[in-house]
Formats: structure tokens, C-alpha cells, sequence
DNA sequence: AATAATAAGTCAATATGGTTGACCTATTAT
DNA sequence: ATAATAGGTCAACCATATTGACTTATTATT
């Protein structure tokens, strides 16, 4: 029986990590090459679409990063009319953001490819298998300590 | 029974690679900041002590960087004594990299640390889910095209 | 009504980690 | 002698991030 806790075999799991993550972003990365966008502005999609209607200060808790580094990028989608801010109705300092029909569109179209990568890898394995691997990267995202 | 392969599945599929990746990386990364070095050079460090004696053109291919890019960290890494590089005795233009004992032992505990987040997530499953859990990762990692 | 707190926006300076292009030396192969 | 290969380096540029300092608009507090 192997062992899976061995240096081998975790040094071989550090470098799944780092490639799996490499070929995970690199197909979104050439869509967004060709719209002068970089990992960012689909991290801003991204999560905007996914929670609608979320503030400024959400969006930089679920980033963690700086608001500066947040301002150009968005900015600049909300130029692009692929996002928009609208004031909240009882709090009108909070900025509500939401993504545009067309910016709705872009973000399927950047998230769609990883859902396919992803999709491809779980068609190979088990339903068990999935549960396995959602369960570990689980744990791994809770490591941020 | 769930659909494993729902749209809003393979989302939180998604964040669970862009979470987990971050929180696999912050630790690591505090140390190297303690250091004034970056994560390309804990990379460098990395895939030496993985395959010492590789050259300066096998380490490019593997990281997918430029030269220029690799230049200033391995040079400066070069002079902190932390990699050597020797003259192949075949051919004397192929530079063979090495890690000092010193180099080796920052390695280890550069890298310790992300294998100990990997243990610690792998003690708490099954064997199976383990294989499961790299045999999806190697699929992700293999779509680089 | 005055003041403090909050949410957001922006300028500047700095750092890291990349890129491409151009050109160099040393060594080996033809 | 010449071409090819491995490596090194300068310069200009770009993306993505940081911290610090400051502003405006709005809401909450006293």
C-alpha cells in the first residue's frame, strides 16, 4: 500500500496544485487578452454576477485586496457598460453593483470555459469522487489563517 | 439526488479553486516576505530541490516564463548562496542548477508548509478520495493547450 | 445644527512579476 | 570559418498590487 501522506507524494500534490491551477486559468486568460482585460476584471464579473446588487466594500472583503486596486479595474468596466453602480435606496453612500446584459454575456462567456474544464475533469470520475475533491479544496480554502 | 454538473455546482467549483489556491499560497508567502523574496523564487527553489541538476532552459520550460523574468530572482538567489550553478562537464554551456544546504533548507521549509496544509487536509478522508482528488486535479492540469 | 463616522473615489509613490526586442559572450557542432 | 545553442543582460513597457494622504457625499450621533 502507498503511502499518501509521504513527502513524495505531497510534493507531487504541491505541483498538481500549481499546474491545475495554471491550466485552469489560462483559457479565460486569452478571452480577456483580447478585450484588453486582465484576471481581475473577471474576478469583479465574476463574483458581481454571482451575488448581485453586493457594495463596493463587499466586493473588496471577498477580493481582499486594496480598494485602490480595485478602482481603475472597475472603473473601467462600468465605462465598458458591462457593469453598473446604482445607489442603495435607504443608504445612498452604498454603491449596488450588477452586471449589464452585456456584461452578463462576457462573464458567461469567461466562466463558461472553466465550467467546461471543470466539467470535462468530472465527467471522467465518480459522483463520489467529485464530493472528495469539492471536500478537500474545501479544507484547503479555509487555510487562509 | 444532485446534479453534480449544474451550473451553480461547477461555480462553487470554480471558487473552490480560487479559494483554495490563495489560501494554499498565503502561507508560504509571509515567510518568503520575511526573507525579501517572491514566489517566483520559491518556485525556482522548488523545481531545483525537485530536480537538481536541471539546467536554465529546462527551468524556463517548466516555470513558462521568460528568461529575462527568471534572470534577477535566480541571479539573486545565485548570490545569496542559496542555489549553485555549475558548468556541465559535457557540455560547458549547459549550467547546472543545485540548491546549497542552505538553499535546501529554506526549500524545506517553504515547502513544508504547503505540505503541511495537504496533509492536513488529506487526514481527514478516505484513502480513495485522496486518488480521487489527484486524479481530478492532474485532468485540470493537463488542459493548458 | 454641528460633528463624527462611513462608503466610496482618487492621486502619488513604490514594488513585484511579468513581457518583447535587441544584443552580448562562451561553447559546441557543422 | 561559420552557424547554432545556452545563457546573460540592458531597456522599455505593462499589469497588478501595495501604503499613505486626501476628497466628497451621505448618514448617524450628540
Amino acid at each position: 500500500m502507498v503511502d499518501l501522506l509521504s513527502e513524495k507524494e505531497l510534493r507531487s500534490s504541491i505541483e498538481l496544485m500549481y499546474f491545475a491551477y495554471r491550466g485552469f486559468t489560462s483559457h479565460a486568460d486569452k478571452t480577456l487578452e483580447q478585450k484588453g482585460l486582465g484576471r481581475l476584471h473577471h474576478r469583479v464579473l465574476y463574483f458581481i454576477g454571482r451575488n448581485h446588487g453586493l457594495t463596493i466594500s463587499e466586493l473588496l472583503k471577498i477580493l481582499a485586496i486594496s480598494k485602490q486596486a480595485l478602482n481603475a479595474p472597475l472603473r473601467q468596466l462600468i465605462e465598458m457598460k458591462l457593469v453598473e453602480a446604482v445607489a442603495d435606496n435607504n443608504d445612498r453612500r452604498l454603491k449596488r453593483l450588477q452586471l449589464s446584459e452585456e456584461g452578463n454575456h462576457l462573464e458567461k462567456i469567461l466562466t463558461g470555459k472553466q465550467m467546461r474544464q471543470i466539467a470535462d475533469a468530472f465527467k471522467n470520475v465518480e459522483n463520489s469522487d467529485i464530493a472528495a475533491w469539492r471536500n478537500i479544496m474545501n479544507y484547503l480554502s479555509n487555510t487562509n489563517s
